[in-house]
DNA sequence: TAAACTACCGACCGGTTGGTAGAGAGCGTA
DNA sequence: TACGCTCTCTACCAACCGGTCGGTAGTTTA
């Protein structure tokens, strides 16, 4: 079998993904991880030096993906306006549809700092720079208020991102229409915050 | 000694906080917690039957602090406007003084649903209603817009919450006079994003 | 055909986990 | 003095942790 090794890694890194999604890097076991491949930990060592490359394998898996999906939602247009509509539509269906990678980088966010001493990679940081630019684009052409990109951008982020992981809790709290309806309506919530706030 | 008791559980209550934080449940032993106490681990669960008791009594003191303080916050005004404004600002505050109680209402956030099983008590339930009442108040004085106010709490709350829990990272990333100017900014920010979304 | 390489395995390593058992120390009360 | 209660301790447990080991089967390469 020729693409036995991708396969397998590929199966480890989404074995991993959903785990750590759910419990977290001190939570999940290597065992458990290699049991639901169906290998033995032994194995998944041998593709994986370490856990701690497992899971960096499941973060760059993660990172380049948003960051080329977005990427791609945002050059379908070139007015700075629009590029955001679209950012927030392409970001929430994003972290409806990817919902454990949207807990992973959360609990990355967390984890960072501490697990590895110093700072690691920060995965959204080209992501948070590109929306920084398309604001600073925006208010160069006089179309957007002069506030600052950078705190604008990293609220429009932060508030999406925190919405979809507290999806399962909100679900349990809430009766099911307010549930549905909250969901809907977040992103148009977001994008007449954006007309309100940051348009002239 | 006749306090003994209490002294040594809010010992307790106050290590397992700091670790909880920054390593979460599973990164975090109750031998560590009782060795930052200076006793042994039997004795700790003398005190807590079990690591969940431990952790439960972490959560509902935070919960209770958070909601007491911001309560007190709100309740120095009667207009919506000046109560949400408040609001911004107590909350940023509470989250600055209780960085690490930050970091655990998040780790919950994401913990609750699967460690528990099922969904536990959302401790920030109450505060949200009380937002929600607040902006209802507001739109029913005709001085809001009548967007839905749950989605808009949540939003305001989920930013706020993000951008805290955000500090290590971004403070390793960005450059030093950006950095402190963000944080500087944000209530403004808000508070701004409240004013000119929200009021009519 | 021989050597090298890949994917996998069970057994084992030292160490840590949450939790238990039982005993001793210091206390107020009878 | 003797009882019971609270708090603390050491010693111990089975289960699990991440990781290493030597070895095997099968494929690829020279």
């Amino acid at each position: 079998m020729i693409d036995q090794q991708k396969d397998t890694r590929k199966a480890l890194i989404e074995a991993a993904s959903e785990l750590f999604a759910h419990k977290g890097f001190y939570g999940t076991s290597i065992r458990m991880v290699a049991e639901q491949v169906g290998i033995s930990k032994a194995s998944l060592l041998h593709h994986f030096l370490s856990k701690e490359k497992l899971y960096a394998a499941v973060m760059s898996r993660i990172a380049d993906g948003i960051l080329r999906e977005l990427e791609d939602d945002i050059a379908a247009s070139s007015e700075p306006k629009a590029q955001l509509q679209r950012f927030v539509d392409g970001l929430n269906s994003w972290l409806q549809y990817h919902h454990s990678d949207a807990l992973v980088l959360m609990r990355d966010l967390l984890d960072n700092p501490k697990r590895t001493g110093h700072i690691g990679t920060w995965h959204l940081r080209p992501l948070i720079e590109r929306l920084v630019s398309i604001v600073e684009a925006g208010q160069a052409a006089g179309e957007f208020r002069e506030l600052n990109p950078l705190s604008f951008v990293y609220n429009l982020l932060g508030a999406q991102h925190y919405f979809m992981i507290s999806q399962a809790t909100l679900k349990g709290m809430l009766p099911a229409e307010d549930y549905r309806e909250l969901v809907a309506n977040q992103p148009h919530e977001l994008k007449t915050w954006i007309e309100n706030h940051l348009h002239k």
